[in-house]
RNA sequence: GGAGAGAUGGGUGAGUGGCUGAAACCAACAGUUUGCUAAACUGUCGUACGGGAUUACUGUACCGGGGGUUCGAAUCCCCCUCUCUCCGCCA
């Protein structure tokens, strides 16, 4: 969420820059600004109004104590008229509150001033290439031929259990999900990431306050019986951690990393696209979110995208990463970039991780702020979030990238954790 | 699922109609004292949105959420949510 007090005096910057997103602004930002000026001329009478009753109720209360009966009397006459003009000018007050509110809630956040413009993926910047992109050769089978054929991956089974877009994971398939996880949490705690396991289910709140709701309504599986949402990263419990908290100054950056199984409806998804891994409606991943000062969100955004550049460096995977255009950036995000593995059999970049600064957009739905010593004002504060790593591409990636006669290598990083080089 | 109890500031917890934005204690912060630490003492110590010379000061709201009664509600009434205890069930 935007503030009311940026977009008051930023006006014509606002509308610009949502232009960049390809978002018309220009009647919303008005009407905002209308709004919000009827807003506080109507709390400004509300509350004179208000004031004025308290002061009677309390010359009341002590008349009644000096035993003036009569004189009480006459003042609990005057109330009346004050209290139904109160009634309304409370109605109406709460009426344009909660329709500015409303309002601000779909108004998508503000890309950075280096976002390119563009309308679509084909626009996004790429920032950096490795050297070598392997070559597809005749052997060569996509991912979903390569499960089968080791007995990784059931999608079949999946199918019968739930549907599409839930696979089963078997043998050494299923340990590898299990390696990746471990690598991935194990690095990140050592990049000085506090490891949190979240609920998988959540709240609309919680929902409203990271920016999945109302925008992705409908995008999420939810459990109309409690109300409850199943998580689609685990950016929405992780961040939630800290919904209306005011941080001490000293605390921060704080850095969470979680593993989390993620659920997405993927409506309207469709194609080749969806073909075995690349496109799940259950997959596993492991986030790292932060919460910086505003000075230095940017600084950590790097940080960010370096640690995640090193996991895949680790994985021995060739790599991209593209800066988002502004048609591509997400409701809620300033800046983003994505990292991309090459899959050799399927000669295409697959999307493995999306690293976001969110500014304080989210922390301004969140309440999310802190304090330093001494001061007496709160600060929003910002919130980031990346994949390191999500876990299917990555399968399909290594899967793909790997496979040689003798069966699929492994890189280095996994041997451990795997229990062996080779998936034969 | 059944029965009961409860939800108050960073924490514990008092408060059952006006003197309560809220006692007391703890924590925290600033200072005094002190050879250091500790202790003691003094003071400060919620948030949001307004007004204001944006300092001072000041208005309103907020005691889980929503509605109601009343001149006046943390306190009374209704609805909802959540938590805890016991029983049942159960990984």
């Amino acid at each position: 969420m935007l503030s009311l007090k940026y977009i008051q005096e930023n006006k014509e910057e606002v509308i610009e820059r949502l232009a960049v997103k390809n978002f018309d602004a220009k009647e919303i930002i008005e009407n905002i600004i209308n709004l919000d000026e009827q807003r506080k001329k109507n709390q400004q009478e509300t509350e004179a109004k208000q004031a004025e009753m308290n002061h009677i109720s309390k010359q009341i209360g002590t008349m009644m104590q000096a035993g003036k009966k009569e004189e009480a009397e006459a003042a609990r006459n005057q109330t009346t008229h004050l209290k139904e003009q109160i009634f309304e000018l409370n109605t109406r007050l709460n009426e344009v509150t909660t329709e500015l509110a409303t309002i601000l809630l779909r108004l998508p956040n503000l890309p950075h001033a280096s976002v390119p413009r563009g309308k679509s993926d084909s626009d996004n910047l790429i920032v950096k290439v490795v050297d070598q992109i392997p070559q597809k050769r005749e052997s060569d089978i996509p991912h979903w031929e390569l499960a089968k054929k080791y007995n990784l991956i059931d999608f079949e089974i999946g199918v019968k259990i739930t549907g599409a877009g839930f696979p089963l994971y078997t043998g050494l398939g299923a340990r590898l999900q299990r390696a990746l996880i471990n690598f991935f949490l194990d690095e990140n705690t050592k990049a000085g990431y506090h490891e949190v396991m979240p609920p998988l289910m959540v709240n609309a709140d919680s929902g409203y306050g990271t920016g999945q709701l109302p925008d992705k309504d409908g995008q999420m599986y939810y459990v109309n019986e409690d109300n409850l949402y199943l998580i689609p990263t685990a950016e929405v419990p992780v961040t939630n951690i800290y919904r209306d908290v005011i941080l001490n100054g000293e605390e921060l950056p704080v850095k969470n990393t979680a593993y989390s199984a993620c659920f997405r409806r993927e409506a309207g998804s469709y194609g080749k696209d969806v073909r075995g891994l690349n496109r799940l409606h259950q997959f596993d991943k492991v986030e790292i979110v932060q919460i910086t000062h505003p000075e230095y969100s940017y600084r950590m955004l790097e940080e960010m995208v370096k640690h995640v550049e090193n996991l895949l460096i680790q994985l021995e995977l060739p790599y991209r990463i593209v800066k988002l255009c502004g048609g591509d950036l997400s409701f809620t995000s300033a800046l983003t970039y994505d990292f991309e593995v090459y899959s050799k059999a399927q000669e295409r970049w697959l999307e493995v991780s999306s690293v976001s600064n969110f500014e304080d957009f989210q922390a301004n739905r969140l309440k999310l702020r802190f304090k330093n010593k001494g001061d007496k004002r709160t600060t929003t504060a910002h919130t980031l979030n990346g994949s390191a790593l999500a876990l299917p591409r990555i399968v399909a990636a290594l899967l793909e990238n790997n496979q040689c006669p003798e069966g699929i290598r492994l890189p280095r990083a996994l041997h451990l954790f795997m229990g062996t080089d080779m998936i034969k």
